[in-house]
RNA sequence: GGGCAAGUAGCCAAGUGGCCAACGGCAACAGACUGUAAAUCUGUCCUCUUCGGAGUUCGGUGGUUCGAAUCCAUCCUUGCCCA
């Protein structure tokens, strides 16, 4: 299987240009993805491109990422409705710095690999060129016509919004950056998700004209969900492959919450299992779906790959502390297992206010579990609240001191899935 | 610079003097059912609340009125057409 084969079994090329995969397997080719530095992280959005370039390094191509310190300062009109607000220079390199760290700890920058991974900042080319420099040496050679025909330009001229020069602009400096690796580093691929498509096939384009050379693409289609709703976001917000923003636990549980439907997709996707185990599993799964052996697989293979092998195993173990065992009564979790639980959030609350007694709305607001009584009320008459796993049925019901697992902890649980641990302190 | 149109909750969108915290849809959260699944049904969905209410909203600011998302003035933003 080439490359470009695999990639399309697990479902993760678009579109391609004629002519890539023969270039593939022609020679070490260099290739490489643009991330835009929009937070101070990347999220599991950005995984799919992480992944394309650490599948080309597997097969002996060599992958560059490039961070868009400056096309960051623009800003990517695709995809958006309406204009955005650019970042300040300060929190871009805050961005920047975060970004980098994690690109550095999925790809191989072994200085002896004649295909190891470079990363590459776009301010570093585009800070230096002037205004006049940039019109002549770039602009002269996509007409506008060419570039307004793009779908991302093209959706935002027909909305209601419109499209600042700037972000139209935005195009003509990311093909720039192809150029500027193709003659700087060789490099004759361009990837990327296939929203990017348009900026892309600018950049080959630009490279034809302006050079007379050849470069090549593909995209991967975005990851989607089956029920329609976006892919990555919980009601949490992002999640981050940053394990101070999304803790190991979440992100293994957001993998394990899956759908069917979605997980067979995104085991191809999202790990490097050969097809033969993938098949094997799909098998598995089809004649026991309850089992949910692919979520577990998908969860336990990217949270390694995110997190390492000893944070998936604490996710493990705390999931089925809080998940396995819930029938078994709340007597069977000890203070070890009650403090060793990584990743669910912990308050703590003095514990006179507990003994002394306290009614379950105040408890619940005030220790942080939720951000008003209002809403702690609510919760409760919908039945969605349970304390130590037994549900709170009244709003009017008094903690005390019994409440209290070893004299110490209340586990309180919000719906089925989200776990707070409270420790009363002295 | 001139003419026309638009700006309503996370998004889409109805409302054009009182019955408006504002129809409906999407998204989100919870419950039932399940497999920590999907689909379906139900509830919640501006903020706070002693659950009686209270407070702050319909681009901004002033005004008319007993009463304004709704009328007037002005400013801002955006789109379209003209220069």
């Amino acid at each position: 299987m080439t490359l470009i084969e695999e990639l399309r079994w697990r479902g993760m090329l678009q579109d391609i240009m004629p002519g890539t995969e023969e270039q593939l397997n022609k020679e070490m080719t260099t290739a490489y993805i643009g991330f835009d530095p929009t937070a101070d992280s990347l999220h599991i959005g950005s995984l799919v491109p992480i992944l394309l370039l650490v599948h080309l390094q597997k097969r002996g191509h060599k992958p560059i990422a490039l961070i868009g310190g400056a096309t960051g300062m623009i800003g990517d009109p695709t995809g958006k409705s309406q204009e955005r607000n650019l970042l300040s220079p300060e929190q871009l390199a805050v961005n920047i710095a975060g970004i980098r760290k994690q690109l550095a700890k999925h790809l191989d920058f072994s200085p002896e690999l004649k295909n190891r991974a470079e990363l590459v900042n776009n301010y570093d080319w585009f800070g230096k060129i002037g205004f006049i420099e940039f019109l002549r040496v770039a602009g002269k050679f996509i007409t506008v016509n060419y570039m307004m025909a793009k779908d991302s330009v093209k959706k935002r001229i027909e909305s209601d919004t419109g499209i600042s020069y700037t972000e139209f602009a935005y195009q003509l400096m990311q093909g720039y950056d192809f150029y500027w690796l193709y003659e700087h580093m060789n490099c004759k691929l361009q990837m990327g998700g296939s929203d990017q498509w348009g900026n892309i096939t600018t950049g080959a384009e630009f490279i034809r004209r302006k050079t007379g050379g050849e470069a090549f693409a593909f995209t991967c289609p975005l990851i989607t969900k089956a029920d329609g709703g976006k892919f990555g976001k919980t009601e949490k917000g992002n999640v981050w492959l940053n394990a101070e923003k999304t803790s190991p636990y979440q992100f293994y549980q957001f993998w394990l919450n899956a759908s069917d439907t979605d997980a067979e997709k995104w085991i191809k996707i999202f790990t490097f299992l050969t097809p033969e185990v993938i098949n094997n599993l799909l098998e598995e799964h089809s004649k026991n779906p309850g089992g949910r052996t692919l979520q577990k697989t998908l969860a336990k293979e990217v949270t390694t790959f995110i997190h390492g092998e000893e944070e998936y195993n604490k996710a493990v173990e705390t999931t089925e502390k809080l998940f396995s065992a819930q029938n078994a009564g709340i007597d069977t979790l000890t203070v070890e297992d009650l403090e060793n639980m990584e990743g669910v959030i912990k308050f703590d609350y003095p514990k006179q206010k507990i003994t002394g007694g306290i009614d379950i709305v105040s408890f619940l607001a005030e220790t942080g579990a939720f951000p008003s009584k209002g809403e702690a009320r609510k919760m409760i008459q919908n039945g969605g609240v349970s304390i130590n796993r037994s549900k709170i049925d009244s709003i009017s019901r008094q903690l005390g001191a019994g409440d209290l697992l070893h004299n110490e902890y209340v586990l309180v649980q919000k719906g089925k899935k989200h776990y707070y641990l409270v420790k009363a302190t002295e």
